[in-house]
DNA sequence: TTGGGTTACCACGACC
DNA sequence: GGTCGTGGTAACCCAA
């Protein structure tokens, strides 16, 4: 694979070998990412299908969709405040 | 949750005790969306990391990208190819 | 029409004057398009009539479609490569 | 190319002669249809641009596709009445 | 922080 | 009416 090497790193070498080995290597890391990326696709399929099952039983996925995201949000509302809570704790020497 | 209940299904009536199971019910779907999302965000979270060690490795992720996207193109081109012979065997009466 | 402004751009002045130019240009542009979406519409008409002519000449337009689809692809796929042939070039620097 | 020839149409026949003949209709056909669709791209591509140049001069592009929908929509209407009124003088003999 | 690219969802229209 | 494909929108992620 081509790469611009503008860090100085490893796979900017010019000999055969490590050219070799960066190939290897690129491939590993493909390869990882492509089965993570599956899986994902599994997983968007899987909540699809339960979206489905739901729509089945008479509720409505728009408002479904909207619950979650406003469950999601309060979630991230809370890590914040945690966050900014031990941030005041740790200023005041209560760590 | 509101629902329209179009389809005459379970989670329209009016009564409080299927209003009791409905809630039940919701809550278990949407239990159910969140925990599979979270394990989605995981695998978002892992693909980043395996580009980010691609990258420090001195690869260009841009690169990395179009080679996934092409990879991925031809696989689905490849079933295309396999839907149009099913068509075929269809058309001929081989199904 | 209504526009934000967000980007201190001519169309968001308040007065009567600017407000005059900005109708004739949104007037000429909504023409515009709106011209452009007739002849596309024609032409989905038109590729319309071919495939009814093909099935009248006893086509199945089911397997046609699966055919400029699958062609369709290769030619997206062939694009894709020659993107990343470029990328290639340009990490060797014979950009 | 395959198709199921359940009409009695031509391009069921078994003769290799008019097998022959079938390939090059079928090639005709496609490209013609490919050839109409590349120019439908063409105009959504164009379309894009004049959005794209309406965003440049401050208008919201949101706002604008709603007006334009309106508008097609009184356009509908106006032809649905047009046509009504046809009727009615064809049913009252003044056509 | 913004802009570009990608993905997923939704709404609509076309086809059968 | 049911399925399929397409266009638009919003959300997200990365790069500059």
């Amino acid at each position: 694979m081509a790469h611009t090497d503008t860090h100085g790193t490893q796979n900017g070498a010019a000999t055969a070998d490590s050219a070799v080995i960066s190939v290897g290597q690129l491939r590993s890391l493909i390869e990882r990412i492509e089965r993570l990326e599956e899986e994902k696709a599994a997983l968007t399929e899987d909540i699809r299908e339960v979206f489905a099952e739901a729509k089945g039983q008479g509720f409505d996925t728009k408002t479904m969709r909207q619950v979650i995201k406003i469950r999601k949000m309060e979630t991230a509302d809370r890590q914040e405040q945690e966050a900014l809570l031990n941030l005041y704790l740790e200023a005041l020497g209560v760590s």
